[in-house]
RNA sequence: GGGCCAAUAGCUCAAUCAGGUUGAGCGCCACUCUGAUAAGGUGGAGGCUCUCGGUUCAAAUCCGAGUUGGCCCA
């Protein structure tokens, strides 16, 4: 680009963002910002891999944002910055979408189409998802490298799971063994918990008499799962809790059962009964050990039969509730496996895998457990034990792919044994600094506290094999041989294979044996879940251990970042992962961002149809404007919604900034300013105030905005950069700078002010690039031309420069600002536009910097205010005419009065006096004044009022009141004189416009006014007239070749009439 | 059902930790400027600070109980 070339009119971030693209591969920007930094301390991010199925949402939007701006950050300072991105593409959710598109429905069909197609199939899949995540990522300009990709399906990725595995295994940490999980009955595999959805549906709700052995009555239990009815072994009672004895009686007939006295009424309510009597109460601990009859002994003959089967027990899980005796069966729930196991019962469970009874479920073998509810409630009827049977609506969990409601079965899986290490892992969390803080001490503390161990086998094909040999014709934990690498594999494996080569899926190691001390092993069948595919993203990502050339230095990461749902996954199955195979968790600081919601707060879902598509963010706003909007938002902790008008606003911004830098751009290319020349440094002697301001307003901007960063409050470093864009560059410095750009001769004034421009839009720039690389790069280049970086990316972070910082002069200008403002105000408050000259404006200081500030920038005061004389009343002084009121100070005035505070506050507000003293004051709200009642200093402040033709706004900065301004409007026939002629100019310069002549074209004008009056103020002024509209002379116009209207201005009628002096010489 | 977080102007948020007359930006409306012009400036309207209790002279703020939303867990 070459230096202040030509630039669009108006910020068109579409065309800008497709030229910067371009410009981007042409120069290979990324690699090069890459290079640039190759030596710089090393800064270890590890991107949390997205899962690969659909494609990128607004959320995955704002987490690759987020990313993108803390890398650029600190690559600008000099970090060389790992930021290679990840992919988890194993597990079911892309299994169930390839059976989907097959048309597969369960295992069996997979099976017939074999396990090396169908896992070919899952790699297609996923990869093509990963090119439209890909492609995603890269159009919104996050720089990572795309080339490299870590995929978790590739075999050094696997083997780094492998590794990480083993050595937990190493450390004793590895089992297998019973447990009670959640089983996918149609993907036939076991779900970890955060593989479980609930929502919410109709279930039996039922109440079931269990007989008593020893004497008469039945205990009653509730359940909503009628089909683990016969898996009952026992029943559980709180020891501490009080029962009761109770007779029912119904249609004449009277029953005995036991239930929590607190259910008593309501069990009795459900079972329809006209009257009862309670018997006795007693504790739970007085029913131990009471014996009943299974109430489906026949149908299911080969029900828990062991010694001690069927009694009531005690256990922690019971409450008050339904009947407040729980029915046990561990052979299901896990709370009851975990008590059963306690109570050393052997486990009975007569469900397969696949949901459906098996021989020893008697009766109902064959049957759908869900579908032998009604069968099971038939029967439970027939035999007398059922005391009520209805339906209740509650949330019961389901597959999170599949959507098949879930069922509690045991089955023989492998864990991590975390448990183990529990003490560990919570140290272990303490090594780690999270913003928010509360994310970390609250909410994972708790979740780690609770977790269990981890069930890391499948059963399933796409995933990373188990690397667990066992001896063949066995599958326990005993004798077991685990492979950490695939040279290990190579060299043990009876089979002949080339590590470098070998594709470690199912489909191939599935067929390797080994064979060691005359004693074959055999691969246990499972696959990983697919969590621990990522869990060791810290040391995959690095490719290790095949490759160990980076791990020693960089390993743990230095920073991750990812949304708040994965504290119970990415965050939680690293430390489990690192803490169970290193010792350590695998990271330093996180930070934790939220969801994005829709515009009303409630989360984006395809079914509600409330999803904003990334794309057609950009498409409507660009790029830039749509990063710098989820930028804007907190990234600690809370939710975003979006917002499309929070999207326009910065597009806004952006246009107020292009405006900024494009203004000067003619001035500097027609001047021939060159920024290599004309530094900063070689202008210094010629700086005015307020370009001295600017440089040290960004001296504090940059201070501010780093420490932001630092905290990890991109958001609050972006309002800080926008706000010193748009108000003090925008809204105060160009307009300031102006006139000093449009004279026409070389002057110190103006090149100091080129230099201090430039520095500013440079500084901007850099600062502004982490948020909004397009068009931060269109305008860097613009601006240094062949003589910086090829990209701003490469630039260094802007650092404080004490020798432009000045925070005296900031407050000062701040205060002539504020001075300023409220001058307009009270101009608007007097009628008078700020075309017409005011005769003074009157500062009441109450502080002696205001008098310096005003004092220092008279002029500056007097332009903005088009006012003829700038007059200040010093601190302590008080300015003629006015009336007096009074503001209470609460924090006074409370402590003082007490309750009475509140009406003494109402009473200084409304008094009106003549003289800012107490004790007019104090005669004023007498009548609120108890005696001995005394107003101080300290508690009020007074406020003017102000007399006709004059108008007040008091100004401050923060709540401080700095004085009051004081706008004097009253007219003479100077001011009406130069009024009315301003009037005429910027009509005759609208009519200019309207016939599209060029700034320099050269006027006749005729001027016809109605009011004699008028006139003669006008004629005055004609000099100034001609001067401002370029007019030769004032004469009669032919208006052939010109324009002629006639205006109302103030109440007179107006005629004017033009033509171009080049037209009429052509006549 | 339990844990964590949030709730303040139409919208996005600040003020909450350390109690003292609720603020900003955007949007809207009116006015204004007219050599940045699909820009700029000024003003106005707009708040039972989610509800109910408590502590206090004084509560958006502290405490308790709810309601709604989000995430997590069961």
């Amino acid at each position: 680009m070459s230096r202040f070339g030509e630039v669009d009119d108006e910020y068109d971030p579409h065309a800008l963002e497709e030229r910067v693209f371009e410009y981007w591969d042409d120069v290979d920007a990324y690699e090069r910002t890459k290079q640039h930094r190759a030596d710089g301390e090393s800064f270890f991010f590890v991107d949390g891999p997205p899962y690969t199925s659909g494609s990128a949402h607004m959320g995955t939007t704002w987490n690759k944002s987020l990313k993108d701006v803390y890398i650029r950050y600190k690559r600008m300072q000099g970090f060389d910055v790992t930021d290679r991105p990840g992919y988890d593409m194993h597990g079911l959710p892309i299994e169930t979408k390839v059976e989907e598109k097959l048309g597969f429905e369960n295992k069996k069909d997979i099976e017939e189409f074999g396990e090396e197609n169908f896992i070919e199939a899952c790699k297609e899949y996923a990869d093509e998802q990963l090119e439209g995540l890909q492609s995603d990522f890269k159009s919104f300009g996050v720089w990572m490298d795309w080339d490299d990709p870590y995929k978790t399906v590739n075999p050094e990725y696997m083997e780094a799971a492998w590794w990480g595995f083993s050595k937990a295994a190493d450390r004793g940490l590895v089992e297998q063994g019973q447990r009670s999980i959640s089983q996918c009955p149609r993907c036939e595999t076991g779900l970890a918990n955060n593989e479980v959805e609930y929502e919410d549906v109709e279930d039996p709700s039922i109440y079931v008499t269990f007989d008593l052995v020893d004497r008469e009555g039945s205990i009653v239990i509730w359940t909503t799962t009628p089909w683990t009815i016969p898996a009952n072994a026992f029943t559980a009672v709180d020891p501490d809790l009080e029962y009761a004895a109770v007779r029912g009686v119904k249609d004449g007939e009277s029953d005995v059962i036991y239930v929590a006295e607190a259910c008593v009424e309501d069990v009795l309510k459900k079972g329809r009964y006209d009257d009862y009597e309670v018997l006795e109460t007693l504790e739970g601990s007085e029913m131990l050990g009471w014996e009943y009859e299974h109430p489906l002994a026949e149908e299911v003959p080969d029900h828990a039969d062991h010694d001690g089967a069927h009694q009531i027990y005690a256990a922690d899980y019971v409450e008050a509730d339904r009947t407040g005796l729980v029915h046990s069966a561990p052979g299901h729930g896990e709370e009851d496996f975990v008590r059963g196991r306690e109570l050393g019962f052997p486990i009975f469970c007569p469900v397969g895998s696949d949901g459906v009874y098996t021989e020893a479920a008697g009766k109902y073998e064959g049957q759908f457990v869900k579908d032998a509810d009604e069968d099971i409630i038939a029967d439970l009827e027939a035999n007398g034990a059922m005391l009520a049977s209805e339906h209740v609506h509650h949330s019961y969990g389901h597959c999170w792919r599949c959507d098949t409601g879930i069922i509690q079965i045991v089955t023989d899986q492998w864990f991590i044994t975390i448990t183990d290490v529990k003490d560990e892992l919570l140290d272990n969390i303490d090594d780690s600094e999270w913003y928010p803080e509360w994310a970390r001490d609250s909410r994972f503390r708790d979740f780690v506290e609770e977790a269990p161990d981890w069930n890391v086998s499948r059963q399933r094909y796409w995933g990373i094999p188990i690397p667990i040999w066992t001896p063949e014709g066995r599958d326990d934990d005993e004798d077991t041989i685990v492979i950490s690498t695939r040279e290990e594999l190579a060299e043990r494996v009876d089979q002949d294979i080339d590590p470098d080569t070998v594709d470690i899926h199912k489909d191939t190691v599935d067929d390797l044996t080994i064979t060691e001390d005359g004693t074959t092993y055999t691969r246990v069948p499972d696959v990983f879940d697919v969590w621990l595919d990522s869990s060791v993203a810290s040391w995959g990502t690095l490719d290790f251990p095949e490759d160990d050339s980076q791990f020693e230095e960089l390993w743990p990461a230095d920073f991750i970042l990812e949304a708040h749902d994965q504290t119970r996954g990415w965050f939680w199955s690293q430390l489990g992962m690192g803490t169970a195979a290193m010792g350590e968790v695998p990271y330093d600081k996180v930070l934790m961002h939220g969801h994005a919601l829709d515009e009303d707060g409630r989360k984006m879902s395809k079914s509600v149809g409330n999803v904003v598509e990334p794309h057609e963010a950009i498409d409507r706003h660009g790029s830039d404007a749509m990063r710098m909007f989820l930028l804007s938002a907190n990234p600690q902790g809370d939710d975003m919604r979006f917002s499309w008008d929070g999207m326009r606003t910065m597009e806004n911004n952006l246009r107020t900034l292009w405006n900024v830098f494009r203004f000067p751009l003619p001035y500097m290319r027609l001047d021939g300013f060159d920024p290599t020349e004309t530094t900063l440094e070689s202008v210094d002697e010629d700086l005015e105030l307020v370009d001295e301001w600017i440089l040290a307003r960004l001296q504090s901007t940059k201070a501010e905005i780093t420490e932001h960063f630092e905290e990890f409050r991109q958001d609050r470093a972006l309002e800080a950069l926008l706000e010193f864009v748009l108000e003090d560059v925008s809204r105060f410095y160009i307009q300031a700078v102006r006139e000093r750009m449009w004279d026409e001769s070389d002057s110190p004034s103006k090149a100091a002010a080129y230099a201090t421009i430039y520095r500013v839009l440079e500084e901007v720039v850099v600062l502004l690039a982490p948020f909004a690389p397009f068009v931060t790069e269109e305008i860097y280049g613009t601006l240094t031309g062949g003589d910086g970086h090829p990209t701003v990316h490469m630039h260094d972070w802007p650092e404080v420069e004490e020798y432009w910082a000045d925070s005296e002069l900031e407050t000062d200008v701040a205060y002539v600002r504020a001075v300023e403002e409220a001058g307009a105000h009270a101009r608007q408050q007097a009628g008078r536009k700020l075309r017409w000259p005011v005769a003074r404006v009157v500062v009441a200081a109450n502080d002696e910097r205001v008098v310096e500030a005003v004092n220092r920038h008279e002029s500056l005061v007097g332009d903005r205010l088009n006012a003829r004389e700038i007059e200040l009343v010093e601190p302590g002084q008080q300015w003629g005419e006015l009336a007096y009121s009074a503001e209470a100070d609460m924090s006074k005035l409370g402590p003082a009065f007490g309750g009475r505070a509140g009406e003494v506050m109402n009473a200084l507000n409304e008094a009106r006096i003549d003289e800012a003293s107490l004790e007019a004051l104090e005669d004023a709200v007498d009548d609120v004044l108890g005696d001995g009642d005394e107003l101080t200093e300290d508690m009020v402040s007074f406020v003017t009022q102000t007399p006709d033709d004059i108008a007040g706004t008091p100004f401050g900065l923060e709540n401080e009141e700095a004085g009051v301004v004081y706008v004097d409007a009253s007219l003479t026939d100077d001011i009406e004189s130069e009024g009315y002629a301003r009037e005429v100019i910027r009509r005759v310069q609208e009519m200019r416009k309207d016939l599209d002549l060029d700034v320099e074209e050269r006027i006749v004008l005729e001027l016809e006014i109605d009011d004699d009056r008028v006139a003669d103020l006008v004629a005055g002024r004609e000099d100034l007239i001609c001067e401002e509209v370029r007019a030769d002379e004032l004469r009669t116009v032919d208006v052939d070749n010109g324009q002629r209207k006639t205006w109302d201005v103030e109440g007179v009628s107006v005629e004017l009439a033009l033509e171009p002096v080049a037209a009429e010489a052509s006549d």
